[in-house]
DNA sequence: TATTGTTATACTCTATAACTATA
DNA sequence: TATAGTTATAGAGTATAACAATA
């Protein structure tokens, strides 16, 4: 029985890691939706203001989407005033995405919020936990990169 | 310059706990999309299988979404031959979403899915590790179900 | 009157395939 | 020929509002 037992206490931690990503990304969802954003736009907005101006098509491969899906992405924020598009100065084709006024605020924001969620989920947390729990972190997102790996291949 | 260390220190655990969340969705989205499920539809399974047959509208409340879109999420499942609209004994208005042998067939699946991920995630941690990670989770966990109430006001 | 679930409508994310303009 | 990005088309999740059938 001893075996059963550990078993549900493994799943029940499960469980609190799945709902753990569920309300994170409903707290995050919140947020992004007060600043007229969703989490996919957001990305690109991080993406941009980390790399500076890109082209759709690396913005597509940083994201691992489609071209297409960057276009409506980039459609969307350029209609809300986050992004232009503006002329490739050496290929006529592509186009580089660039922040707005608005969309180097919000980028600010966003890397404020990131900073405060930081602060607001980890202090009052005594370093040797903090320690543990990053090595726990770190196992678990070994194991799954690795099943990832393993199906893909 | 110790308070700007242990922030990026902090943070950097954040952005490994949220590229944590990324990869289990997508491992989890890889396994039901072989199975010709999504998260939404899934989660309608498990209920169902946890809970017996039960109405749209309770399906819809345990979920938290709207009743349109369970309309949607079932009649994606009926097509897909996972359940069945049962007729409610009590009550014409309503039916009673009832798991198909396919949809029991799944859920089962699901429920050792879930056992061998936990069993694969935690093995080889040893239990005072497990201990310290289980506690650093309910500690992030308490602090985003705050903070989500705090702003639900 | 209140509730269950539908139709109507709309927005977002996502994908593949065909196509245009340019390299 | 190859690449950047668009249009065309499609599926899935999500929402609100109006409505029908029933409670």
């Amino acid at each position: 029985m001893k075996y059963l037992h550990e078993l549900a206490q493994t799943e029940r931690l499960l469980d609190r890691i799945l709902e753990l990503t569920v309300a994170l990304g409903d707290d995050m969802d919140r947020d992004l939706r007060e600043r007229g954003l969703t989490r996919s736009r957001a990305q690109v907005i991080w993406r941009v203001a980390g790399q500076g101006p890109m082209t759709q098509r690396a913005l597509a491969d940083a994201l691992g989407v489609s071209a297409r899906n960057v276009t409506g992405l980039v459609d969307g924020l350029v209609q809300t005033g986050f992004v232009t598009r503006e002329p490739h100065p050496d290929d006529r084709r592509a186009a580089l995405i660039t922040l707005t006024q608005r969309g180097v605020a919000t980028a600010s924001d966003l890397r404020r919020g990131h900073e405060q969620l930081a602060r607001t989920l980890f202090e009052g947390m005594p370093a040797q936990q903090l320690d543990a729990f990053a090595d726990g972190i770190d196992h678990v997102l070994r194991v799954v990169r690795a099943a990832l790996a393993d199906r893909a291949g």
